[in-house]
DNA sequence: CCCATCTGCGTATGTCCTACGCAGCTGAGC
DNA sequence: GCTCAGCTGCGTAGGACATACGCAGATGGG
């Protein structure tokens, strides 16, 4: 096992072997890998460059590659650590899944670089794996199939991506606009090229919430659509259909 | 109007007043963005480069910085221009959004890059208003108030984002995974480790289905949340909450 | 006819990532 | 205790990239 893995993998996984011979090693990938995280958290993916991050850790920047084989594997041990634990849920579906996906999406607020750095793989690090394992144990006692439980789990998922990828970058940023959101899109949103949009800002009612609003209002209305489907197949138990 | 708005601002609502001498422009901003998106969308946002751009024109690097401030704006121009018209809506809320979010997620498949193009700045293109617009005219004969219709909408363009940074980056990639994605998983997967995860692969029910499936279930019990929302309104008519 | 003004672009700078290879340290084997 | 394989840290250099600055030529208003 683990021969024909890409390097990445196999020290995600803990099976690379440690060497024996040779000095002892003053850096250590998740002392890179924490520093890392530190610098995405407070100045944003742009300011990582392996420069700052050497001159952060008191190192060359070429001793780096020695503990990473370049700066996109650097960024799959990062998100992979990030994360941390997933949270032990409550008991019952229902607030099981929203522990979670509350919790999912307080990760992204408070590392909003995760977004940004794509993956282009379905998920294979450990950090992943606990977050997704975990967020389908909410179903744990519902009569869905496990096709319908990681479908679910996974819509969940993304409506808090959806929502931290347009929120979470926009809060990390200066908030440098010279005027008022609301004021500048009542300045260009004409009721005769944008009827319904205008007529929301006339009411008042746009661009002022918290962000808050829409990802809980969202969730709010998923959770009853799944409580639907659950209901109706408590009532009719058969053969559950894949 | 318009006298304190930043350049990117004027040039995306056709406020910049046109020059009258000089010579005759052979490049022009529609010229720009066309063949960025192009690029883009063929060989992914990291192939775009003001160098490569300027290639395939036909002129130097250089000439790019006449028609566009920098590289970020030529994103911005290049986010609203991509999206095209939104479709027309069908009559009914619940087929009016459907059609309008698989839309959306269609133009996010067909061009991934958006996703990547972090905007850091909440919605002033037209490009961007246009389909926000059409989104919440879905709603126009429910009895929900403004502020409701916006979070829905959002919900809705949350999901489908969420989903498409997902997997359509995934498939613009190069499927260069050495091991079927459920081996690989199967081999890492343990039962004491990750016992929900473990427990749906042994079912066989994991890995192996459409990346259509998780999107299309969780909009149907989302839809449904909304559906159980407005039956509940219209049976209590009454002094639209907040 | 003149020149203000605009377009295209050549040059150069600073910032990245990273391939390559060397020097010094360390401990396993004898 | 000696030797040296193998490891660590890192200096140098090369290639890609965004873009500031300023110049030459074209063009049309007065």
């Amino acid at each position: 096992m683990a021969s024909d893995l890409p390097r990445t993998l196999k020290v995600l996984w803990g099976v690379a072997e440690r060497p024996a011979r040779g000095p002892q090693p003053t850096l250590s990938l998740d002392r890179i890998v924490a520093t890392a995280i530190e610098i995405a958290d407070r100045d944003g993916l742009a300011a990582l460059s392996m420069a700052r991050l050497a001159e952060r850790l008191g190192c060359a920047p070429m001793s780096l590659y020695r503990h990473v084989a370049n700066k996109d594997e650097l960024l799959v041990f990062m998100q992979n650590t990030a994360p941390g634990e997933p949270p032990v849920l409550p008991p019952g579906w229902r607030d099981g899944l929203v522990t979670w996906v509350r919790a999912l999406r307080g990760v992204l607020y408070a590392h909003p670089w995760i977004l940004q750095a794509t993956a282009g793989r379905p998920p294979l690090e450990p950090g992943q794996l606990a977050w997704l394992d975990r967020g389908l144990s909410a179903f744990r006692d519902t009569p869905l199939s496990h096709r319908e439980r990681g479908d679910l789990v996974l819509a969940a998922l993304y409506l808090a991506r959806g929502e931290a990828h347009i929120n979470a970058v926009l809060l990390s940023g200066p908030p440098d606009v010279t005027e008022d959101y609301g004021t500048l899109l009542a300045r260009f949103v004409t009721a005769d090229r944008f009827p319904a949009l205008a007529e929301a800002i006339a009411a008042g009612e746009f661009g002022g919430g918290e962000p808050d609003n829409s990802f809980e209002i969202g969730l709010a209305r998923l959770l009853d659509g799944i409580e639907l489907l659950i209901t109706a197949r408590e009532d009719q138990p058969g053969p559950q259909p894949a």
